[in-house]
DNA sequence: TGGGTAATAT
DNA sequence: AATATTACCC
């Protein structure tokens, strides 16, 4: 026992060690086969008796990684039971019985594959493919203790060694066998085309199929992905213009991660790689490509990929273009990225004014506040221009992240930065805090405090009219978007009616007593205390 | 031809 | 669900 599964972890020479169940009734066969296999370094358990060898898979399932099974005429029955039983073990049916009909049942009954007699040793030399097929195709969590391993050493292995998908990058150096690369580390979400089982292939689903991820995924085909640039461009867009990289970037070392770009999903031909994501500069809109295939055939238009670079210099567009000149034929030009098209920008430019749009309803919802709330919203007194708020020029400030929210989990690479440092402070997106967060919260000085207006109480607020205080009925109905002035403004209300005796804090004013009563009205409220009435008036 | 936006596609 | 692309209309 060469390897348990701990062993296993580290796996390096894989497929030898691997541990065969062989099941035989001819002795002679059944040594004969041994030594090949242990030849090839395989670890042989051998069993003449289908019972013994059905008792020793399910006792330790985990001792075995794949199985040979004799079928011959006398003991079919015992081959045909140990393939139902051992479902999860990878199965290789031999025999002298060459008929069809044998070897689709053994198929259906979940063999992996039907192997005639004698074994070339081709054949045998190869059936930890059945191993590692199993391995990548069966459900993550199901994955049997032996096959983790398994799993793990060709993840490492596949890892070690650049496919030779990738692209021309000068990367050189191309591995040859790689016909089936693409490591997907983690999981394996697609599958099983690639590592299709060697000879005798397809029936894998046959009977054991359990896992069906086998069935499911052969459509790996529909990808259309593949690539190519449409008429040139696209391609390559370059952000050559180094501006600001500075701030916007390098260090951001997790680059790879986003590697994936959407497209890898399925893909069959090939992988992200590393990309054209250029490091340190640049760069980067790559659009994918997948070089494979050659022909620009590929209708598929690229995706531009927003790189943060990019989207860093889409936003210095923005901003020296101000606002109301922010068109996208401008802002492409400014941008100077090669490839890059106008609808590129176009579309980029909508999805930022939706951000931002989304930010300023939540503003103007609390316009009731207006005037004491001034100090926010009068960042930006000039237009109430649907799109852009006037973002830009408000020194200061911690960098926000996202265009919309900076509590915006930082899931993709899009807006979020996570590992980028956003693009650079200024001019983004400071012109207002997220609204959802007291802007000193984010260290930004909030604007010229309004005369008056301090930072935690309106105390002044002249304007505090009384509808507002009747309309939320002392109950923070509108808290929704979690002000904290808001909150403590309702705290203050409140208590300002449960306790009308109390002197009325800085700066409101008590309500008429006839706008109090219109209200009560309004709201259904016909009775009234009657100290309400006496103290009123 | 271009901009804006809704509808789709990924 | 978030984005990018397309389709359309002005």
């Amino acid at each position: 026992m060469v390897c348990t599964a701990n062993d296993l972890s580290t796996w390096k020479d894989f497929p030898k060690g691997l541990k065969i169940l062989l099941l035989d009734g001819d002795t002679n066969s059944a040594n004969e086969l041994k030594s090949k296999l242990e030849a090839m370094d395989y670890i042989v358990y051998a069993f003449h008796d289908e019972n013994e060898a059905i008792l020793a898979v399910s006792s330790r399932p985990e001792s075995f990684h794949v199985a040979i099974v004799e079928v011959s005429t006398d003991n079919n029955n015992g081959s045909f039971k140990f393939l139902e039983t051992a479902k999860d073990l990878p199965t290789i049916m031999t025999s002298n019985i060459h008929c069809i009909s044998t070897m689709m049942k053994c198929i259906a009954l979940g063999a992996v594959e039907f192997l005639k007699k004698p074994l070339s040793e081709d054949k045998l030399r190869n059936i930890w493919q059945h191993v590692v097929h199993k391995a990548f195709n069966t459900g993550g969590n199901d994955l049997t203790e032996s096959l983790k391993p398994v799993k793990e050493s060709v993840v490492s292995m596949l890892q070690q060694q650049p496919e030779n998908l990738k692209p021309k990058n000068e990367d050189s150096e191309k591995t040859e066998d790689a016909s089936m690369i693409h490591e997907n580390d983690s999981e394996p979400p697609a599958g099983n085309d690639k590592y299709p089982a060697p000879s005798t292939p397809q029936l894998e689903q046959g009977g054991r199929l359990l896992d069906d991820r086998d069935c499911q995924d052969h459509t790996h085909c529909s990808i259309e992905k593949e690539s190519g640039e449409q008429d040139g461009e696209t391609e390559s867009v370059e952000t050559t213009s180094g501006n600001t990289t500075a701030t916007g970037g390098q260090p951001q070392g997790p680059s790879e991660t986003n590697v994936k770009e959407e497209d890898d999903s399925v893909d069959g031909t090939m992988g992200e790689s590393p990309q054209n994501r250029v490091d340190s500069k640049g760069s980067d809109v790559v659009a994918e490509k997948p070089s494979s295939c050659p022909d620009k055939a590929n209708r598929k238009k690229l995706k531009v990929d927003w790189t943060p670079e990019l989207h860093k210099k889409f936003v210095q567009a923005v901003d020296q273009l101000g606002i109301d000149q922010a068109i996208p034929s401008r802002i492409l030009e400014l941008m100077k990225v090669e490839g890059l098209t106008r609808h590129n920008v176009a579309s980029h430019l909508q999805k930022y004014r939706m951000q931002r749009r989304h930010m300023l309803p939540k503003e103007d919802d609390r316009r009731w506040l207006q005037r004491p709330q001034m100090q926010r919203i009068c960042n930006y007194p000039h237009k109430p221009i649907m799109a852009f708020p006037p973002y830009h020029h408000v020194p200061v400030g911690p960098v926000y992240p996202m265009w919309g929210a900076p509590s915006h989990p930082p899931t993709i690479q899009m807006w979020g930065t996570q590992g980028y440092p956003p693009w650079q402070p200024t001019e983004s997106w400071h012109w207002k805090p997220y609204p959802g967060v007291h802007a000193d919260a984010w260290g930004c000085p909030v604007m010229p405090p309004p005369q008056g207006y301090f930072s935690t109480f309106p105390q002044n607020a002249s304007g505090f009219q009384p509808c507002n205080v009747d309309k939320r009925n002392g109950m923070p109905q509108t808290l929704v978007e979690h002000h904290p002035e808001e909150e403590v403004i309702d705290k203050m209300v409140k208590e300002a009616i449960n306790k009308p005796w109390l002197p009325l804090p800085l700066g409101l004013k008590p309500p008429s007593t006839d706008s109090v009563l219109a209200e009560l009205y309004r709201q259904g409220i016909s009775t009234v205390p009657p100290h309400i009435n006496a103290s009123g008036r």
